[in-house]
DNA sequence: AATAATATTTAGACAAAACTAAAAATTTGT
DNA sequence: ACAAATTTTTAGTTTTGTCTAAATATTATT
């Protein structure tokens, strides 16, 4: 695969929440920040190929082929992202870029022996989960903190949200996987929370 | 860079062996196994980025700036290579195709930090020296094996030849970076050579 | 159900990087 | 010094991935 059409796999899989469902050509223009003709044009090479299933006007999906590579792509994104923040001291919201052009590497040996080297995560920096050689994922049961209610508490295990703006956010107050967090308060006209974070209330 | 500009640059660069002298249309395209006709259009466009000094008929050469690209490549390539051998225990006849590819990613705080976690090496597997940051170069002053009298010995720091199956061969015969060998006989005929290293003779 | 709005595809062009074949310049041999 | 051999460049195509503009299909509205 080039890396264009890996790009256009990504994207495809990401819109589709990683379930296997069909997205726009429209869609996926905005996804790449390209034009609907392009996508059709790719999504058409790719379906040559066998790696995507498209019907004119109806939209495309990853084939079985489709969604392997495209695991395989999560998996060494995620795995890049662990290395970049556990061993050269990234902060969360800066490996992203990085790891966008480390997933494009092709060499097995290299991701199994980082995948070693690592200890085998199961998480991202995220706390989104890295798929296994063959493509399997644990699937944590996750809630969004405005779904908990009010008085309970929880863990943070993940964000919804990766941008870098809402990831140093986070760290300014604070907050980090694994902390535990108390819903003090729901404001219902636009749905802010007060919580409760280590001692200090944001 | 374009992943291919860097290649012409790169390629440029070790047919000067490092000094920075002129080389010819011809003997890049065979580097870079292509044909001369491409050398010629590629040489162009990076002469007018200012990247080489090319005179039609005459050759190209880096300039400054080519000098600069160049370098930083070089440290690119061989701090990978130490990762991945050092940490991922890749012998050293597989490091450098991946570090082909490595070599392009983008990112300055990822070589700066990754050159730290490495804790600064001053070689790569092979031997060779790794540019600093500003790109100087440590040079070492070496001798080759055929130069070495009879009856005297000398400590293994580099090979002129890093392709895999010569690496292969100095492994199978045990000799690696930092041997002691003592050069026992040398045959007139062919120049081939019978030397001690750790005990066995070969 | 007809028309308006929106989404998608087709057609034609372009830039990057490569190639082939032919032309031009340089180097070599005598 | 001049013809032959070699090297290098030019001209014209190709492929990949993109774009714009126009055409066509689908969806929404009334």
């Amino acid at each position: 695969m080039t890396l264009s059409e890996e790009d256009y796999i990504k994207a495809i899989y990401h819109l589709g929440k990683g379930e296997n469902t069909t997205v726009s050509t429209n869609a996926v223009a905005e996804q790449m920040t390209t034009k609907p003709s392009s996508v059709t044009d790719m999504v058409k090479k790719l379906s040559d190929k066998g790696v995507v299933n498209y019907k004119p006007y109806k939209g495309v999906s990853l084939s079985e082929y489709g969604q392997k590579i495209a695991l395989s792509l999560v998996r060494k994104h995620r795995l890049w992202e662990v290395f970049l923040v556990k061993k050269l001291y990234f902060s969360w919201d800066e490996v992203h870029e990085v790891a966008e052009q480390l997933e494009h590497i092709k060499s097995e040996k290299l991701i199994d022996q980082l995948d070693k080297y690592l200890g085998y995560p199961e998480v991202d920096p995220h706390g989104d989960p890295i798929p296994s050689k063959k493509g399997e994922f644990k699937k944590t049961v996750k809630k969004l903190l405005n779904e908990v209610p009010m008085g309970t508490s929880g863990i943070c295990v993940g964000v919804k949200d990766s941008s870098p703006p809402f990831l140093k956010f986070l760290d300014k107050n604070k907050i980090a996987l694994g902390d535990t967090i108390l819903v003090l308060e729901k404001e219902e006209f636009d749905g802010s929370l007060y919580i409760r974070i280590k001692e200090s209330k944001i």
